[in-house]
DNA sequence: CTGTTAGCGCGTTCAC
DNA sequence: GTGAACGCGCTAACAG
């Protein structure tokens, strides 16, 4: 391996100049011409190891998902990885499972390494874990007053679902959602759509399920028998309009009450939360509150570079959110 | 930062005592507890970037992958990142969007950082780029003699969708494929197919369109126009039976038919290439032939472990697929 | 401008 | 079994 030394001795300078070339420093032309002469004919690279034990930086960004299977985080993913890119980062990825102790190790292996900075989805308690000298941004969840957090308008989300039912001709919702909903941002879902039922005089109902632990926690296929419990409950009274809290959970919720002969949106109309797609790029799966995920993605790598830059940042929660027609309500008259 | 020097100073014993017992080796009974009670006092842990400056090994492993929302991709990201923190390495992505630079940019960018290997599912001509000194292991494709590959037994595919195909009645096939599969093992799927109808006297046609560089080169959504222009020239023959070279392929190509006014599976049946389903969980969203995604991935991490343990490996071909149906051929009789 | 040098934190010799 | 000293490759501070 040929080193910054090497260089030095072939193109007769000190390692000094050629650490300035690197670097962008200023060096005499003739010197810099040299250097990069030998740089070209050693196929001289840095050794970012090195470069990070002196600088404590490696221009790593630990990304933490609890999944990558749920299409949602994939989207994600990709998105934060266009942004992160962009600004000359790598990305470290991390996949929870929902599992805080495996947050919580590699929140440590991440300071270990020297990473920059984190940017993480997680339901989980990993407060205590998080120590003040990492920079942090948390999507969808409150974590600590300490650590800026970016989510959608959540509250106009299950406001626009509610209302969006109610012009369609529901006269009886239901709210669906997953316990593990309850304790992140994504509740707010669940208190627009009550306050717009309130506002307005429109008969509701709150039903919720609590996911079983395991493989896959994000997707509400494995809980299919409590969701057809749940569904059962409420199918058979004049319930004609459901808000689910994802679109993973619309989509299982309209297989279940299809199975018990509902026809949707006919009898029944559903909207979820998310605005997935067909393979996430065609049609929508289910009608839904479509979030700004491309938006989502850039407002929290913008904001992980404002405190890398020591800049002070506030946390963000009003990104817009949009319904969507996907087939699973009425089509409205314009 | 608390270093391996104040664990020493705080034991009373000397740094190589430290390090010896951070790594294993034998150290006295009492000094070893005594080091163990200053490591968690002080909170001390290893600076990773200072160990791998020394040892030249970091337990970071890049992938490389085209795509991340197509969820595919995701699938096998997913199934990758299980195995490999499975083995104690943390993955470090390279989403490259088919662009062949950007992917160079990163096999270097892995040479400087230490990474200690690559895995990799590329379509470009990265050969050059691959010193003899990384570690890499390639999907789906032959990419040097010397750099071993994964692939499913794509050529068995091709011949298990013909077959579907006639076992449901199709008399006139038509193979329907990306341009940009020619490149790779997945043209054999092509192959496999062909050698079925020659085999068996069955009437069929290849059908090939060159996918629009950008954004969604992997998806064929963004490729409509000319899907649409093809499927015209064939629809209108007594085509009745499709392999469409991927499921995303396969589910545009229904899309557009039914446009056309073809019932399907009645008139047109077709078989996609992959085995997705709905959100990565439920239904399978075509027939196709599965892709045995897990052991794929699971094959790929051994294979570089073997690598990195300067074992020897060859090339696996033969990964085994299997028929699903989707909704998108006539149901057999049994 | 340029060269010299002192660490960054750790692993690894060697002597003992 | 233990400790002191050296070097991994680089940056930054300083002196010239």
């Amino acid at each position: 391996m040929t080193t910054i030394k090497d260089v030095a001795k072939d193109a007769g300078v000190s390692v000094g100049t050629v650490s300035n070339v690197i670097n962008g420093a200023r060096v005499g032309k003739e010197k810099k011409i040299l250097v990069e002469q030998s740089i070209q004919k050693l196929g001289y690279e840095v050794n970012t190891l090195a470069r990070g034990l002196k600088t404590q930086k490696t221009d790593y960004v630990v990304v933490i998902l609890p999944e990558l299977e749920n299409p949602f985080f994939s989207l994600i993913l990709s998105n934060i990885e266009k942004a992160l890119s962009e600004r000359g980062k790598q990305i470290v990825i991390c996949i929870s499972g929902g599992d805080a102790e495996k947050e919580a190790k590699f929140i440590n292996l991440a300071k270990r390494n020297k990473i920059d900075g984190i940017i993480g989805i997680t339901y989980s308690k990993i407060d205590k874990y998080l120590t003040d000298s990492m920079a942090f941004v948390s999507i969808d969840r409150h974590l600590r007053t300490d650590i800026p957090y970016v989510s959608n308008d959540n509250l106009a989300g299950g406001r626009l679902a509610a209302e969006n039912l109610c012009l369609r001709g529901a006269k009886n919702l239901l709210c669906f959602q997953t316990i593990s909903s309850l304790d992140s941002e994504v509740r707010n879902r669940r208190r627009g759509f009550e306050q717009y039922c309130i506002d307005h005089g429109v008969r509701y109902n709150c039903a919720e399920f609590s996911e079983t632990q395991g493989s896959s926690i994000y997707t509400s296929f494995g809980s299919r028998n409590l969701i057809r419990n749940v569904l059962n409950a409420y199918v058979n009274t004049d319930v004609d309009g459901i808000f689910a809290s994802s679109d993973h959970l619309a989509v299982v919720i309209c297989e279940e009450a299809r199975k018990m002969g509902k026809h949707i949106p006919e009898d029944l109309q559903v909207i979820g939360f998310d605005g997935l797609r067909l393979l996430n790029y065609g049609s929508p799966l289910v009608s839904s509150i479509e979030q700004p995920v491309e938006l989502l993605a850039r407002t929290c790598v913008d904001m992980l570079m404002k405190i890398l830059n020591h800049e002070e940042v506030h946390s963000i929660t009003n990104l817009p959110v949009r319904f969507v027609e996907g087939g699973t309500t009425k089509k409205m008259e314009r």
